[in-house]
RNA sequence: GGGGGUGUGCCCGAGUGGCUAAAGGGGACGGGCUGUAAACCCGUUGGCUACGCCUACGAUGGUUCGAAUCCAUCCGCCCCCA
């Protein structure tokens, strides 16, 4: 009974091929999926950053894709290669992780890939199972299907070595490495971001030398992060986690740039690519706002990761706020050491408001500053006030900085 | 091993003795407009209960009434030759 609801190898290969950069090569596919028979989707991840965002989340929801078209995953947690560090992407030697802190990235990596993944159509596998327990001589005959020139393609190890930074010797086992994972769990397709390809066809190489079916490679593009350039990443601070709360996961989708909707539809949302489409082709003619379809994609996001009523709620936070320039609900109380009459610097640094006094008066001077909702408004060189203007009323900075004063 | 260059605020980058808390740009923040998008306009961008004081131009120590600017030593980074 389940046969009938499995899709044709055109229709999946439509819902695959949604969103992706590349899939090298697609007949292979396409061949692949038309045999009926469940394939085996592989993602390696490397344990090296702790908190996973919308970016990390794009491989995992291509692999979720997968699963509800009734394959496989085995998620390959990269615990030895971490101790070599990929060199992806990098301009330097990637400093080793210790065992420990393998461990403890591994572990908070897994809870949060099954915030999407079906756990229930998904393996997982450590590569040190089968990287560990190899000989100096398995080594060699690995190493040997490899060609220097071959490795040396690498725009980042050429770059590197034409700009006379170093490169280790182990980094250039790297790829081959990886590619052993994919004999080791004999994959039928590899999932990767656009930096990964060499890895991925690394694998494809090794397996047919090997006499396996080489399996087919997948590149996801990148994501730009909130502010619509740089690639989303923690250290850019234009990310959007998986385990922010509701109002400012919905928030953080709200600021996105408009020309970014259709992508983030495709790579963050689950919705159906038909209705990936409508929405795009309905942006393009106008019959659709774009106002409301990004309200529409905050709420696919945040019903992802939390609950719809959270989503409906982080929506009408939302609105009370930004579109009615209310007050929200629930807003942090800070006890202040009253005084009076109050130095109004002091109180905002002291209520997390403002970083130093000083910023403090800068924001008082530009009009920042807002007491139920009512802008202060002092004389120049003036700061204090008297407290009974602030005693148990809301304080305001921006138009997202909210604390509640308490005596 | 030899020769040369360079180190300024979150980033890039001017500045070669006082007029420099340090031009200009980027970013960020705030205000306006708006759909918390983009674009655009304006303001702010070291600290301090603050018409003043303190700390800042790789580090330390000097010269000077006065130094980011001159000198010495040290540290970091880069380039060329071997």
């Amino acid at each position: 009974m389940r046969e009938a609801e499995v899709p044709s190898a055109a229709e999946q290969l439509t819902t695959i091929a949604s969103g992706v950069a590349d899939i090298v090569p697609a007949e292979a596919l396409q061949r692949k999926l038309e045999r009926g028979v469940p394939l085996t989707i592989k993602l390696g991840v490397d344990p090296t950053a702790p908190d996973l965002h919308l970016g990390h989340a794009v491989p995992l929801r291509k692999l979720r894709q997968f699963q509800d078209l009734g394959h496989e995953v085995v998620l390959i947690i990269g615990d030895f290669t971490a101790l070599i560090g990929d060199p992806s992407g990098r301009s330097t030697t990637r400093p080793a992780l210790t065992p420990e802190q393998v461990e403890a990235n591994a572990t908070t990596y897994i809870e949060q890939a099954f915030k999407i993944l079906d756990p229930a159509h998904t393996v997982m596998r450590r590569n040190s199972e089968w990287l560990a327990p190899l000989g100096f001589a398995d080594i060699l005959r690995l190493t040997s299907q490899f060609t220097v020139a071959r490795i040396m393609e690498r725009d980042d190890f050429q770059k590197r070595y034409r700009e006379g930074v170093g490169i280790s010797l182990h980094e250039l086992l790297y790829p081959m490495a990886q590619a052993y994972d994919s004999v080791a769990i004999a994959s039928d397709v590899e999932l990767g971001g656009t930096d990964q390809l060499f890895n991925l066809l690394a694998g494809r190489e090794l397996m047919e030398k090997l006499g396996m079916e080489p399996q087919v490679c997948i590149t996801l593009p990148l994501l730009e992060g909130t502010d619509g350039v740089q690639k989303m990443s923690k250290s850019y601070g234009n990310y959007i986690g998986l385990t922010d709360a509701a109002d400012e996961m919905f928030g953080k989708a709200m600021s996105i740039p408009d020309v970014l909707m259709v992508k983030y539809y495709r790579l963050c949302a689950a919705l159906k690519v038909t209705e990936v489409d409508r929405v795009e082709a309905g942006l393009l003619d106008g019959s659709l706002h774009p106002n409301a379809v990004k309200r529409r994609l905050a709420r696919e996001i945040v019903s992802l990761y939390h609950s719809e009523e959270a989503a409906a709620q982080a929506e009408e936070a939302f609105d009370r706020v930004f579109k009615r320039h209310e007050v929200p609900d629930d807003i942090p109380e800070v006890v202040v050491e009253p005084s009076d009459p109050a130095h109004l610097p002091a109180v905002l640094k002291a209520a997390g408001l403002a970083p130093t006094t000083s910023e403090a008066r800068r924001l008082i001077e530009g009009g920042a500053v807002r007491i139920d909702g009512e802008p202060v408004v002092l004389d120049a060189g003036v700061f204090d006030v008297p407290w009974s203007m602030l005693a148990g009323r809301v304080l305001q900075v921006g138009k997202r900085r909210f604390v509640r004063i308490r005596a």
